[in-house]
RNA sequence: GGAGGGGUUCCCGAGCGGUCAAAGGGAUCAGACUGUAAAUCUGACGGCUCUGCCUUCGAAGGUUCGAAUCCUUCCCCCUCCA
């Protein structure tokens, strides 16, 4: 479909959102060969368990299958015995043969949400290390010295500060690297963070006579707050399996800022209609129009078009008119000696963690019982009663009292 | 191996015998407003049978009318020297 496009519209293409491009004459020689390039990307072999940040990297691979090359998908399943450490904590319990399949299916499922199957090549590690005599690890190891190693920002600040480094850490960049080799890659994606692990891919290619690899580093997203990375257990996270619901939510949640950042790393759209929404939001369009079509495009993109349709639509009826929810939990709630108190009640159907909690919320005035606000705290409900209890914008249940 | 510093409520971080459920900030939650679960402002932020009671300041003991604050032992983390 891009058969017409020059290389340096594709690279133009490319350049969209990536960090650093290294280099990019010789990626625009590579894009000018004619041949699908072999792009490759590394994963932990740990259970996947994807969000938004994460699919920056795969967008980016996305875009390069569409321009017509070649996904290598790898799986560290090698490297992922020796624990990563740019994380520092070293150890790492490894992982049986069987979990590392079972997670790369697990990888599959959400990766081809993004990725296209046709043009992507899964492959681990562990099928040419495994074959890696100890004699071969010495030579791999040999191509470097540990003053280059230290020039790894991680290793070089460990070492200054004194903090251990095991010397098999030394190793990880060094297959990482070879990996590149093996696979012959002609670029290789990965975070910023990752780049001093790229770089080593290039030069050990041209060591073991090859040609070196592009690399291309992609930002680490920011999570919702928008201030730190994107992570679990941040919580700033925007998982690809969150419902429709959710996920709309939490991308409407995201700042008018944020959400132009969104736009580049996560929208398919092209940067001139970005540019041009940027422009009628200056011009005092509302952003909360623009951000709903951020919002609809990813949760199409993870569930359905008709989800992203209901998920708006839901939204708008929640949030504008106050409208309560079609699908709320049924909960059923025993009360001891025929009546039960608002706050219990509350705590029962998990609407509020703790009576004090549920207590401090009526004070605010953020507990409705069948849309009434109530404001005594003593409020007792008899059995039999069954009422739609809502606890501030979001949270709501059906309770019947028992 | 030696010397020193430290572990406080979700996180950071004050407090160093009573006025401490414990300052301040962050996160979170609620309310107002709105254009949205943006921004801004206000408030809340251990638990409970809630004008009171109970449990928390690494763990266990002890001193005291009274301890997060003092003593003892133990566990863990850090820094410097070797």
């Amino acid at each position: 479909m891009m058969a017409e496009m020059t290389p340096e519209d594709a690279l133009a293409q490319i350049k969209r959102g990536a960090d650093e491009i290294l280099i990019e004459n010789e990626l625009k020689q590579k894009l000018a060969l004619g041949r699908p390039l072999r792009v490759k990307a590394g994963f932990d072999p740990t259970a996947p368990d994807l969000h938004l940040g994460h699919t920056v990297l795969l967008n980016k691979m996305r875009q390069l299958q569409d321009l017509g090359h070649h996904a290598l998908f790898l799986i560290g399943d090698f490297t992922g015995m020796i624990g990563d450490p740019t994380g520092k904590n070293a150890t790492r319990p490894p992982l049986s043969r069987e979990q590392v399949l079972a997670n790369a299916q697990s990888y599959r499922d959400q990766v081809f949400k993004v990725l296209d199957p046709d043009k992507t090549e899964i492959v681990f590690n562990s099928a040419w290390m495994d074959k890696f005599s100890a004699v071969d690890l010495i030579k791999l190891a040999a191509t470097h010295t540990v003053a280059q190693m230290l020039e790894r920002d991680d290793f070089g600040k460990r070492y200054r500060s004194s903090q251990p480094i095991a010397i098999h850490e030394f190793v990880y960049p060094l297959v990482q690297g070879y990996d590149s080799v093996a696979l012959k890659a002609d670029i290789e994606l990965g975070g910023t963070d990752q780049k001093f692990n790229l770089l080593m891919g290039r030069e050990l290619q041209r060591h073991y006579g090859q040609s070196a690899q592009c690399i291309l580093t992609m930002p680490l997203l920011e999570g919702l707050d928008g201030v730190n990375k994107m992570s679990k257990s941040l919580g700033n996270y925007v998982g690809i399996t969150d419902t429709p619901q959710d996920m709309f939510g939490k991308l409407m949640s995201v700042s008018d800022e944020l959400m132009w950042r969104y736009f580049e790393l996560l929208s398919f759209r092209s940067l001139a209609e970005i540019a041009g929404w940027r422009e009628e939001v200056k011009q005092g369009r509302n952003p909360r129009d623009i951000k709903v079509l951020l919002a609809q495009e990813i949760v199409a993109r993870f569930h359905s078009h008709k989800a992203a349709v209901d998920a708006l639509a839901e939204f708008e009826a929640r949030f504008r008119q106050g409208v309560l929810p079609d699908d709320m939990p049924e909960v059923n709630v025993s009360a001891a000696d025929g009546s039960i108190a608002v706050a219990n009640l509350l705590k029962q159907a998990g609407l509020v963690a703790s009576t004090s909690e549920a207590l401090r919320m009526i004070d605010q005035g953020g507990v409705k019982l069948d849309g009434e606000k109530v404001s005594d705290r003593a409020l007792q409900l008899s059995t039999g009663a069954v009422v739609v209890a809502q606890v501030g914008k979001r949270k709501f249940a059906r309770i019947t009292v028992q």
